[in-house]
DNA sequence: TGTACATCAGTGAACGCGCGTTCACTGATGTAC
DNA sequence: TGTACATCAGTGAACGCGCGTTCACTGATGTAC
C-alpha cells in the first residue's frame, strides 16, 4: 500500500492552519516537516504553497457541503431541515475554525455561492409550507448566513460552552428566517 | 514641530494591515519602510512587532467606542439609539476590515467585553421602554453582536453595495433584539 | 553672544535564521527479454 | 526464475532573500558657563 503523499500534505497543511489559527502563517517547509518529508517533495503534488492552501480550502467546502447534506438528509419538515442544516454549518465551522477563516476570509468564495443557493431554497421551502413569514427568501437567507458566519468566527476558539452556541444558532435562524417554531413531537 | 514617530508607526502599521487584509503578514521592517524610517528606529517606541500590533488593535477599540458614542450621542429614543450604535459599529468595522479582523480574530478581546456591556444596556433600555419583547437582554445582545460581527467579516472587501449592508444591519438588529420599529417622525 | 559638552532619537552595517525554489542525485518499483 | 534497464517519487545540498534584532555610530537639540 503506497503512501498517498498528496493526501498527507493536505492533512498536514490543515493541521498547521488549525494550530496557528490562520493560513497566512503556514509555510511550505512547515507543511513538509509536518508530513515528515523534504520540502521539494511538495512540488511533486502542488505547484506551490498557494495551490496547496487552495486545495485545503476546497476540501473544506467539500466537507461543509457533505456535513450539511448528512444533517438534512431524510428530514421532511422544512423548518427542522433548515435548522438542522444551519446547525451542521456552525458545527462544521467550529470544528476547524482556522480552515473556516481561510475559506471565507481574504480569499475568494466561489463555492460559497452554490452553498448559499441551497440555503435560499431551504428558506423558500419554509415559506411555501407556511412556516416562514419571509417575503424575500433570498434576502432573509442572506441574513441567516451572515449571522451563522458571525457565530462561527466570533466564538471559535473561545471557551464559550458548546450547547450555548447550538441554542444561539437555533435562535438566530428562527428569528432571521421569521420561522414558526417546529411542532415538537407532532406528526407530519 | 517634531515628528511623532510613534504615531506615524501606528498609522503605517494600520495601513499595511489594511493593504494585506491581515495582521499576520505585516513585518517590522515593512512598517519601518512604510513610515520612511530605518528598522531599528521602531525599537525606540515599541518593544517588538507584537507590541506595535497590539497598539494598533488598541487604537481600533478606541476608534470603535468613539464612533459608537458619536453616533448615539443625543439620540433619546432607545430603539433609534440602539440602531444607530449598531450601524456605527458596522460602518467602523467595514472602514478598516483588516484591523477589525485583528481586533476580533485570533487575538484576545479584553476591551470587547466593555463594549458588549454597552450593547446589553442599550437592549435593556429598549425593553424598559416597552419597545423590545426580549426577556433576556444579555442573551439577545449576544445574538445582535454575533450577527453584526458576521456582517462585517463576511462582507468586508466584497463589492456588495453599501446601502444594502446598512439595511441588513437594521434588519438584523430589529429581529434579533425583538424590537418594535421606531415611530418615524413621532414625538417623544 | 559664544563655546564646550551632555543627551538622545534615528542610522547603517552586520549577524544568524527560516523561507521558497532549483538542481543533480538516489534508490525502490515495474517491465522486457 | 534471473538479469538488465527505464521510470519516477522523494532527497540533500545549495542559492538568494527578507526577516528580527544587535551594536557602535552620528548628528541635531538643549544646557551650562
Amino acid at each position: 500500500m503506497a503512501r498517498d503523499l498528496r493526501n498527507d500534505l493536505l492533512t498536514a497543511a490543515a493541521a498547521l492552519v488549525e494550530r496557528t489559527g490562520s493560513a497566512d502563517t503556514v509555510t511550505l517547509r512547515g507543511v513538509a516537516r509536518e508530513a515528515g518529508v523534504s520540502a521539494p517533495a511538495v512540488y511533486g503534488h502542488f505547484a506551490d504553497l498557494d495551490a496547496l492552501l487552495d486545495a485545503v480550502v476546497e476540501r473544506g467546502f467539500t466537507d461543509l457541503v457533505a456535513a450539511i447534506a448528512a444533517a438534512t438528509d431524510g428530514v421532511p419538515d422544512p423548518v427542522e431541515r433548515l435548522l438542522a442544516g444551519c446547525r451542521a454549518y456552525v458545527r462544521c465551522g467550529l470544528a476547524a475554525p482556522g480552515r473556516y477563516r481561510a475559506m471565507f476570509g481574504t480569499r475568494q468564495v466561489p463555492a460559497g455561492d452554490r452553498a448559499f443557493a441551497v440555503l435560499v431554497r431551504a428558506v423558500g421551502a419554509c415559506v411555501r409550507a407556511g412556516r416562514s413569514a419571509s417575503t424575500d427568501a433570498r434576502a432573509d437567507a442572506g441574513l441567516v448566513w451572515t449571522a451563522l458566519h458571525g457565530l462561527v468566527t466570533l466564538w471559535a476558539g473561545r471557551d464559550r460552552p458548546w450547547p450555548d452556541l447550538e441554542e444561539q444558532a437555533g435562535a438566530l435562524v428562527t428569528r432571521l428566517a421569521l420561522l414558526s417554531p417546529p411542532v415538537s413531537g407532532g406528526s407530519a
